[in-house]
DNA sequence: ACCTAATAGTTGCTTTTGTAACTAACAAGC
DNA sequence: GCTTGTTAGTTACAAAAGCAACTATTAGGT
């Protein structure tokens, strides 16, 4: 008859990207949270119109992942904070273009900062080769 | 002056592990929640008690780095699914040993193969040594 | 014995997320 | 022009998570 496979929790490799990404986010979101009372989600929104541009609530969803109700919610708590503005663009006013304000290149600046410190600090513990494998396997295992 | 380093979000290691973590863990959700329309957490505390015996809901929140709101009411849920009982000790009544039922044995074994069919397909994905470094990593991250 | 502190676990309330239905704007076929 | 279908984004309601206050029980000091 066949005997079972032990099984290690601590071995499994969704339970293990998990507790990292929990861990490394929750500590990280700690800082963006106490300077701007931000969401991850607004977090993501910020950072999207920061690095890659104008673009519409659409093309974040496709960029992050992330569900358009959430982004909705995201960019409505940023334009209350007067980080960024939406424009209706005149050839379809379904889309709208969403711009960081002042304000909110100020804030994206500011946090690219941290996020640059932080990711630093993660980076020292290991090897330049060890990081960038482990950069290539998640962008691997972020797929389907 | 200084010039600012230009970010890449796509190279930002808590985004990309966040990225990684929820596209495993979803997709390997939907297997026990169809199956046992059990939560995350749920199925946490059913890995736990399995894969380590029985324990109070205290060890389960040290064990797995989780509040203690969020596994009593798991507890509870799993519980109300009979996969498992609550026993008081009696030197300290305060404190219950959680055990699986046969049904929660069931579901238990039942879901381990699954998850060894997900990691298996994970893991396929690499060689041997970079899947065990990938984890060695992964594990250090999860450490403040 | 009695008072205070600590501990395991639960409950209530608020915030956040998820899902589905909705609105408004456009597009294509007839 | 008028259906029908599609798309961007919002809203409403339900599920879940987070946080703080609570109960019950034990431990320790006096």
């Amino acid at each position: 008859m066949s005997e079972k496979q032990p099984f290690e929790l601590r071995d499994f490799t969704p339970y293990l990207l998990n507790q990292a990404a929990e861990a490394t986010g929750s500590r990280f979101q700690s800082i963006y949270k106490s300077k701007y009372g931000m969401l991850r989600t607004e977090w993501r929104v910020l950072f999207h119109l920061g690095c890659y541009g104008d673009m519409t609530a659409k093309d974040i969803c496709e960029r992050a992942g992330l569900h358009k109700t959430k982004v909705s919610r995201a960019v409505s708590a940023l334009a209350l904070k007067r980080f960024l503005e939406r424009h209706e663009l005149p050839q379809d006013r379904r889309h709208e273009r969403l711009t960081l304000t002042t304000a909110g290149h100020r804030a994206f600046e500011d946090l690219v900062g941290d996020a640059q410190a932080f990711d630093a600090q993660l980076a020292a513990r290991f090897s330049h080769d060890e990081l960038a494998l482990l950069k290539k396997m998640l962008v691997q295992l972020a797929h389907p």
